[in-house]
DNA sequence: CAGTTTGGTTTAATAATGAAACTGAATGGA
DNA sequence: TCCATTCAGTTTCATTATTAAACCAAACTG
């Protein structure tokens, strides 16, 4: 059975899932964000199965999220970085990542943290502001389907 | 198929996608916050199978971000309804909901907009910002793990 | 009370995943 | 230069997940 695409979906979180919402995309997203750059050192940090990387590596190529360029050192291999809408994920790990944060360390506190490079200090929560400051919780949303 | 789990990693983006990070999760939890509450809602909605959609739904009750409830209008059947666990995934539907907007469209604009509920204005991007209110990017953040 | 809907479970086929072996090219060391 | 090692995958095969469809009991409806 094929696996239902979602990205002829009219919502945008299910087009958006039909290209990150597997196990291991958003792993190598942050990955790279992380800085690293090459096959070995995905494989390396993430412990996956090579083909399945090298079919994710190709998938998020193929959905302009990654781009494959020539080594910055001159090698003769390969590299994949972040595009500008690769880059654009940046809010969905800070999201994700407070999330997972703040809810699924219950035992011990998660050591790892985002903090911001200029002071130090942590990044705080994302916030959904309206156009006018105020703060919206999802009760204060609605969803508008233009025709 | 996973065998590794993430749930025991150091990063809160891997324990995250643990719980969410599969095709069908976020979805059920976008049509949660939409109001859906019962099993049929869902799969009507999404159109999955129902084995799979069992599947998903105890999941998510195990862990806390969906809770089974009596039915809210006194009949026998349970309902599903957010947690707080599961409304503070909020951020997370909106951050992929832009991204998706922004950049899975690219033939047709998306027609399905989030909007401020007292005023009908689309909703700001999500922006993160640093303490004293300063914007940042990704390259103005950087990890820290504490020992 | 008969028929239908709801909320699943079971089954069998198909698809995705994972571990390991394998490969050709690039790299590094003596 | 020669040899060993790493790199970046591909191939194979076994295991696990997903799907559609059939099935079922309890709840609801007329």
């Amino acid at each position: 059975m094929r696996r239902t695409s979602l990205n002829d979906a009219d919502c945008p979180i299910a087009r958006a899932l039909d290209v990150i919402g597997d196990w291991w995309s958003l792993l190598i997203v942050r990955d790279a964000f992380f800085g690293l750059r090459r096959f070995s050192d995905f494989q390396k940090s993430l412990g996956m199965a090579k083909n399945i990387l090298t079919a994710r590596l190709r998938g998020l190529v193929d959905s302009g999220i990654l781009q494959a360029v020539p080594a910055a050192d001159g090698g003769a291999r390969r590299e994949y970085e972040l595009t500008a809408k690769g880059r654009a994920l940046f809010p969905v790990l800070v999201a994700l990542r407070q999330w997972g944060a703040a809810h699924q360390f219950s035992d011990a506190a998660c050591k790892i943290e985002l903090v911001d490079r200029a002071t130090g200090a942590p990044v705080p929560p994302l916030e959904l502001r309206a156009a006018d400051g105020r703060l919206l919780t999802a009760a204060d949303t609605m969803i508008l389907t233009r025709s």
